[in-house]
DNA sequence: TTGACATGTAAGCTATACCTTACGTATTGT
DNA sequence: ACAATACGTAAGGTATAGCTTACATGTCAA
């Protein structure tokens, strides 16, 4: 039996939100204040800023203050949990194209 | 002001549950019938179910009737949603480190 | 110092994700 | 025909995600 379970620093719950990657992508642009990250959007300050909090546990953004403002910029890093779990996939998925391939192969020439 | 929404068959949404990432590990080891699928995990067979119509609506797989079972396999055309989000992602960020690079190389030989 | 600004946090509401049990529906074997 | 099998779906409960408004905190500027 196997048992999963689910974490508040998860990464992929992080980026399953549209709005949580729309301020990835804005913050790929280089570091935005609080301020500017919200500007954009039809939801309230609060609202982005709690986004912001799940991103910072996820580890995907850092957050530095400055003044009054808190500056906000991607940390790609843990992006890498994404792309190891795809790339393990698509071998995977290779592995298995291949074996088809081997048989179909097989099955041309007898 | 952007607004964003979320649709039922969003793959980030779909992949963003560990146990549905179980799921596509275990497909990726080719067709599995519902039973097959569901016997490795605590939860019940109807969950389980569940979680296979998300990734039905989500595109990630694909379900073929056969007698008195039901046989899923991954369809991973959609991930490329995903690896194509993460790639624009990283072609952003190394943009930027060039940038920081150039930056860098400018100082140091003034 | 005092007021305006930039921002996070608290409290509370609503929608929904996810689980369970109970049931319905084909299909197979006897 | 009948019971067993392999499933999906319905109904309902509970936790929590995600939003809002109201408030607290720290900083700048006059």
């Amino acid at each position: 039996m196997k048992t999963v379970q689910r974490a508040t620093e998860d990464v992929f719950t992080a980026i399953a939100h549209p709005l949580r990657r729309e301020l990835l992508n804005l913050l790929a642009g280089g570091e935005h204040t609080a301020g500017q990250l919200a500007a954009p959007f039809a939801v309230t300050r609060p609202a982005v800023s709690q986004h912001l909090r799940v991103l910072l546990d996820a580890g995907l953004v850092r957050e530095r203050r400055d003044g009054r403002e808190r500056r906000y910029r991607l940390d790609p890093d843990r992006l890498t949990v994404v792309r190891d779990w795809l790339a393990s996939h698509e071998r995977l998925w290779r592995l298995r194209l291949h074996a088809l391939g081997d048989y179909l192969d097989g099955q041309e020439q007898p």
